[in-house]
DNA sequence: ACAAATATTTAGATTTGTCTAAAATTTGAT
DNA sequence: ATCAAATTTTAGACAAATCTAAATATTTGT
């Protein structure tokens, strides 16, 4: 598989959000940054391939064989940004790009040894799950903060956007992962919530509380 | 710089021994196990980029600025060499594969801390030095095995051919970088050398003594 | 149901890196 | 100094991955 291949791989499994839905030409070229004319080829020759299901103008799926290639991908960058940040001390902001080219080295004895070394850590610095060697890994139970009720307070576990601004802002106003939110109050005009986070009462935007998941704490 | 364009700059500059000296086409493909044609391709593009210096005919070296890259890319793989035996209880014959894409990755920060976690090491698992992040590294005053007199002992401090196989013999005859070596006798017929190891008295072939770096101690 | 808007594919071109076969140059042995 | 052998370059082709522009198919709104 080609480091070309295997972005295509992954940005299909993404958009297909973990059912492995099927995902349009439009979609693809949309999030790879490509034209659609770019994704046509590539899915073609992912389907002769074996990797993923094509029909013409119906959209694209990863086959079985395809899903697990993801699944690898996924694994390892993930590993990689834990490693990033775990053992050379960098943000969480700083890791995706660099991830981005180490999820394509070759060797599986490497990718096991990292997740030895890492203590086989269960999810990245974002709060997305680490696929385990075989495949498996168990998908978040995590709300949107701004779809939980007001007087509901739960532990932030992960981001929607993991762009360097928007984890920035949250480093900014002292949100990490692992915080207890208390959704004090919410703004009917603009959905911009009042929140408590380390005894702390402060108001964030809509756009804000759209990207930050919590566990709800019963 | 592309990953191949990278790769030819690392064969030059090997193949000019450190020296920076003229290397021919032919030298340049066989190392790189490409084809002569592709290697005069190659130099063109990068002369017209101003990373090396190449005449018709005549050859190709690396430029100032062309060095510096050079040593950029030793710098990481002999890093991730010392990584993957370090913390990843790699062996020493099972890292270079992965070293040579791993030098590849493109982040400075990523590279920089690498270093520090490893302590700043001044040698990667083969003896071979790590040049530091300005690009400066001492040549290590070492002999060949074979080249050593009769009655002189050493230190072994690098090998020449970093081959799974002559790796694993060694590793087969418990002979290591840091261990001693005394040359006992050395056979006119054949030339290979009866050595002491460890307290250890073994014959080894010509052809391995010329492969092992020693550092004389006295 | 059908026209207009949108989505998708095809056709043809470009860049990068490679190859083979043929031509040009250099080397080196007499 | 000559010329055959070795080396090196050129010419032309190909696969991968991308693009633009044009053609085709699907979806949507009335
Ligand atoms: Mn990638
Ligand atoms: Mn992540
Ligand atoms: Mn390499
Ligand atoms: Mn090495």
């Amino acid at each position: 598989m080609t480091l070309s291949e295997e972005d295509y791989i992954k940005a299909i499994y993404h958009l297909g959000k973990g059912e492995n839905s099927i995902v349009s030409t439009n979609e693809v070229a949309e999030q790879m940054s490509t034209k659609p004319s770019s994704v046509t080829d590539m899915v073609k020759k992912l389907s002769d391939k074996g990797v993923a299901n094509y029909k013409k103008y119906k959209g694209v799926c990863l086959t079985e064989y395809g899903l697990k290639v993801a699944l690898t991908l996924v694994r390892k960058h993930r590993l990689w940004e834990v490693f990033l940040v775990e053992k050379l001390n960098f943000a969480w902001d700083e890791v995706h790009e660099v991830a981005e080219q180490l999820e394509h080295i070759k060797s599986e004895k490497l990718t096991d040894s990292l997740d030895k070394l890492l203590g086989f850590p269960q999810v990245d610095p974002h709060g997305d799950p680490i696929p385990s060697k075989n495949g498996e890994f168990k998908k978040a139970v995590k709300k949107l903060l701004n779809e939980i009720p007001v007087g509901t307070s739960g532990t932030c576990v992960g981001v929607r956007d993991s762009s360097a601004p928007f984890l920035k802002f949250l480093d900014k106003n002292k949100i990490a992962l692992g915080d207890t939110i208390l959704v004090l109050e919410k703004e009917e005009f603009d959905g911009s919530l009042y929140i408590q986070v380390k005894g702390e009462d402060i108001r964030i935007s809509d756009q804000i509380a759209a990207n930050l998941y919590l566990k709800i704490t019963e």
